[in-house]
DNA sequence: CGAACTGCATTTTTT
DNA sequence: ATGCAGTTCG
């Protein structure tokens, strides 16, 4: 597909290839009545609010077969737009499989994707060359670094990080510098973001390179500069679809709207209550008012659910029913009703680790698979505990949102490598490597290598072309220099000569990259020549090395195999689109869920945001939905106190159960001395969820004391032998308040409540 | 130029 | 507690 207008599918046009329909209509007779609807209506702008597990996807994937089935367009005249990747692929696969074949040269993908193909197409319209560089989020900040001292930014209250967020906050509402108002860029720094702003941009189109936000902003002035472009996309594309709509930012709103133009039949899916990425430039306003946009937009409301049960899914909407900012849905379902949500409160994190542990362990054994759980928290850090007591315990985890493949340090300077070569004006991957493996060359001599660079407007390397002429440089810095653009240049000669993947192999092994992290000791050395070894391996599946780049920028995923039986541990963010039968809750605590800091600078919306989170949480639940929360919870090494989350009391009670943890420990009298003045979380021994006044508490306050065990209060010394629960023996090594550090015989060195231990 | 030290912040994340 | 980044010293 070279020519952007070639809408030719592989095979010609018109009924006679219209694939042997098995069952002319028979995908539409396993929708509902509105799931129907919202396939069949397909000209014209339609809003599909799709509530959580109401069969969107069938919906979604079932429509485009149902259009090109209907010989309503070829595939080259439709485009399908997500967020993931991996969103892309399955829609891909999935509408083939309707179709019954392969379905090629249509346009699915994602925003970027198809912003990053648009504009290979016209890259010189926009001031870039076909082959521009896709810069991701650490080369987007490493540019705005290089910027902060000329515009002397205040790194302290304006890190790198927090400018580079700014300017990508700009371009997610389609502003260009120029076109942000000197209000608000005032606002920043007095203007010296604004003003950097506009330096990075120009540096960008100087290298040849666009970042995220760039890949649609500059297909926005593609299409504004030029109408007739603008015009031909408009006109084939006759049928878009769009997949979480209230995730879209305003520059997505714009490029949408400018190429559904022509034939207006633009298909959004979405649900505002699940709109949980404002924080990154989504605008649910984009969902809110889709129908004044698309005037004549029909709206169809999938409510019926085919995922949780009613308790469950009742728990959730009278969840989300304390947000002021909706559409509004009432999702129903025929399920049998099932187990209330548990909720329950426990001791500390660890406890709370431990019991959903057990819990794991006693699903497991009645034959559940440890793929249909999941413990989903609101923030990275909290899996750790769940992880090491899934260690403990020996059940096999994975956790989902870990760092990725290509974001790993040797990843990352391989592909500079390549990136050096393929693209020789590439500055951010010169940088990475010029000094890896270490040549001598170091900030002095880079110096007045930047200084000419940005005098001249030109890239590092003819910079260095430059002054390598000159005696500006140390001998021994420009011999190296000289050296590794040799190196440059025989690489790219030796492009044309053999495949990529051995160039690959060569580039790394002659640069000394290879050879960098063979002689190194670090424990970590060989994995990541196995990585290496891995990334050339992947280099096989692109027919160019500029593909391959690309993939890099683009896609850079994880795939974590389902076939293993594992517990998933994600964030509530990461499990957003998946569904399992048991879930857990955890760390459901004012401050933690909802996050202090969402509260601070998000105020009132912030809190809606968290309690979307809440929402998203429980609706992944298809059986069983445990919340949890603690009492005490160790915060950056120290130990605060906690009360439950506003969230807890939200729950409607006719669908919750309270509970104590279960087992001999739980909460237990011990230490609650000391807790009921601070938070007031549990009433003395006699604890009971706060605010649950008089209502139908399933549990009787007896069933609250747990029993107590016999815990010699005090009794520890420095050096004692004592017997764990859980862990078995070991010897103290040091008390802390109410915890022991204790050197376990078996499971290492840990600190553990005085109140499980025993003496021996 | 590189290694050790000190100080500071620490939600969520795709492309 | 921990990690990262910037600074300082060899």
């Amino acid at each position: 597909m070279d020519d952007p207008f070639d809408l030719s599918d592989p095979e010609p046009p018109g009924p006679a290839r219209r694939p042997a329909p098995p069952a002319p209509n028979g995908h539409l007779e396993r929708l509902n009545e509105t799931q129907r609807e919202a396939v069949e209506t397909v000209d014209g702008p339609l809003l599909v609010l799709a509530g959580a597990g109401t069969g969107k996807t069938r919906v979604l994937t079932t429509r485009l077969a149902h259009i090109l089935m209907q010989g309503k367009a070829h595939p080259g005249q439709m485009l399908a737009v997500t967020f993931t990747n991996k969103a892309a692929r399955e829609m891909r696969e999935r509408v083939s499989m309707l179709v019954g074949r392969p379905v090629e040269g249509w346009w699915v993908g994602t925003f970027h994707h198809l912003g990053a193909r648009l504009l290979r197409y016209h890259a010189e319209a926009v001031g870039l060359t076909p082959n521009f560089t896709i810069l991701d989020a650490d080369d987007q900040v490493r540019l705005v670094k290089q910027f902060m001292d000329i515009h002397e930014i205040d790194d302290k209250r304006f890190p790198a990080r927090t400018v580079s967020a700014s300017i990508q906050r700009w371009k997610d509402r389609g502003l260009m510098p120029d076109r942000v108002t000197a209000n608000e860029g005032a606002d920043l720094h007095d203007g010296r973001v604004l003003s950097l702003y506009t330096d990075y941009q120009a540096r960008l189109r100087q290298v040849n390179a666009a970042d995220f936000g760039d890949l649609l902003l500059l297909c926005l002035e593609l299409f504004q500069s030029q109408p007739d472009v603008l015009a031909r996309y408009q006109e084939q594309f006759r049928y878009l679809l769009v997949d979480e709509y209230q995730d879209t930012n305003v520059a997505q709103y714009l490029w949408l709207r400018m190429l559904a133009q022509a034939h207006k039949n633009i298909c959004c899916v979405g649900d505002d209550d699940q709109s949980i990425y404002s924080w990154r430039g989504a605008e649910v306003g984009n969902i809110l008012k889709f129908e004044e946009d698309f005037p004549g937009a029909r709206v169809v409301r999938l409510e019926r659910n085919y995922r949780s049960t009613p308790h469950i899914l009742a728990a959730a909407s009278g969840l989300i029913a304390h947000n002021e900012d909706r559409l509004g849905k009432t999702l129903w379902t025929e399920m049998n009703e099932g187990e209330p949500v548990r909720v329950r409160g426990v001791w500390d994190g660890e406890e709370e680790a431990r019991v959903v542990g057990e819990e794991i362990e006693v699903l497991h054994g009645k034959g559940h698979k440890l793929n249909d759980m999941a413990v989903l928290v609101r923030a990275g850090f909290q899996t750790r505990e769940f992880e090491e007591r899934l260690i403990t315990i020996g059940v096999p985890y994975r956790v989902i949102g870990g760092p990725r493949f290509y974001e790993r340090q040797e990843i990352r300077d391989a592909v500079a490598y390549l990136r050096v070569v393929a693209q020789p004006d590439d500055d951010l991957a010169f940088e990475r490597i010029v000094n890896l493996p270490k040549r001598g060359i170091g900030q002095a001599t880079l110096q007045p290598i930047h200084l000419l660079a940005r005098a001249e407007g030109i890239s590092l390397v003819r910079a260095v072309k430059k002054l390598i002429e000159t005696d500006e440089i140390k001998p021994r810095a420009r011999k190296s220099l000289a050296d590794l653009l040799a190196d440059f240049d025989r690489w790219r000669g030796l492009a044309a000569m053999v495949p990529h993947p051995e160039l690959a192999e060569t580039v790394l092994d002659e640069s000394g990259y290879t050879e960098m992290w063979k002689t190194s000791k670090a424990p970590e050395a060989p994995g990541r020549l196995d990585n290496l070894k891995e990334l050339i391996a992947a280099l096989e599946d692109f027919d160019t090395l500029a593909a391959f780049l690309e993939h890099v920028s683009l896609v850079m995923e994880n795939e974590d195999s389902l076939i293993e039986d594992k517990v998933n541990l994600m964030t509530l963010h990461g499990a957003k689109g998946l569904e399992f039968d048991t879930v857990f809750l955890p760390g459901w605590e004012e401050g933690l869920f909802p996050h202090q800091r969402a509260l601070d600078d998000g105020g009132t919306g912030g809190l809606e945001e968290e309690r979307r989170l809440a929402y998203v949480g429980l609706t992944r639940a298809k059986q069983r939905a445990i919340v949890s929360f603690a009492a005490n919870r160790r915060i950056y090494g120290n130990w605060q106190s906690a009360v439950p989350s506003r969230f807890v009391d939200e729950l409607p009670d006719d669908h919750i159960e309270m509970e104590s943890a279960p087992g001999v420990y739980g909460g237990a009298d011990q230490g609650m001395g000391g807790l009921s003045d601070s938070a007031g979380f549990f009433g003395g021994t006699d604890w009971r969820p706060r605010r649950r006044r008089g209502r139908a508490v399933q549990l009787q306050d007896t069933d609250w004391r747990v029993e107590a065990r016999e815990a010699p209060e005090g009794a520890f010394n420095t050096g004692e032998r004592i017997f764990h629960q859980k862990f078995g023996y070991g010897r103290i090594l040091a008390t802390d308040g109410d915890k022991l550090e204790i050197a376990f015989e078996k499971a290492g060195t840990k600190k553990v409540m005085k109140s499980f231990v025993e003496a021996v």
